[in-house]
DNA sequence: ATAAAATGTAAACTTTAGTTGTCATTTTGT
DNA sequence: ACAAAATGACAACTAAAGTTTACATTTTAT
């Protein structure tokens, strides 16, 4: 199961979803439904997201129980 | 642009685009259109990709060029 | 307390990832 | 050289990502 801790990454960086829908170029709603566990990102998205924060993806995006 | 280094790491693993389809549960030619760069996987896909070639998401799948 | 900004949510939609089946071509092993 | 295994490719399809519009609720700042 996929889970992720962009909620957490992004108040890190006071964005707001706007600010970082912008920044990788997806939808406001894309970044909600994203931090809410709906659905599973592309990888570009997904290394854009891990180049605004500069972190590792892994540390954006993880297989939690196998 | 999403470039990707598959098919090296398929061919150091020695596994055929079945064997790896078999692995992170997809089909062949899953394999085979990425290999050739027709699409971005999900970051599912290319976690669990990682996973079986033992190394970071980012040496298997980058932006290249922005 | 109030207004503005930020977030949640939902429906209807478009686009793209990923599947299945099938056949042709290439590669590998004997 | 031959057969078997592996890959390429394509069409028709299904599933899921991502968009747009719109409105309700929550948070933040003054």
């Amino acid at each position: 199961m996929l889970k992720n801790s962009v909620r957490e990454l992004r108040a890190r960086y006071r964005l707001t979803q706007q600010d970082l829908a912008e920044k990788i170029e997806v939808s406001r709603q894309t970044i909600g439904l994203i931090e809410k566990g709906d659905y599973a990102p592309s990888i570009t998205l997904a290394l854009k997201m891990a180049k605004v924060f500069q972190v590792p993806v892994e540390q954006i995006f993880y297989l939690e129980g196998e």
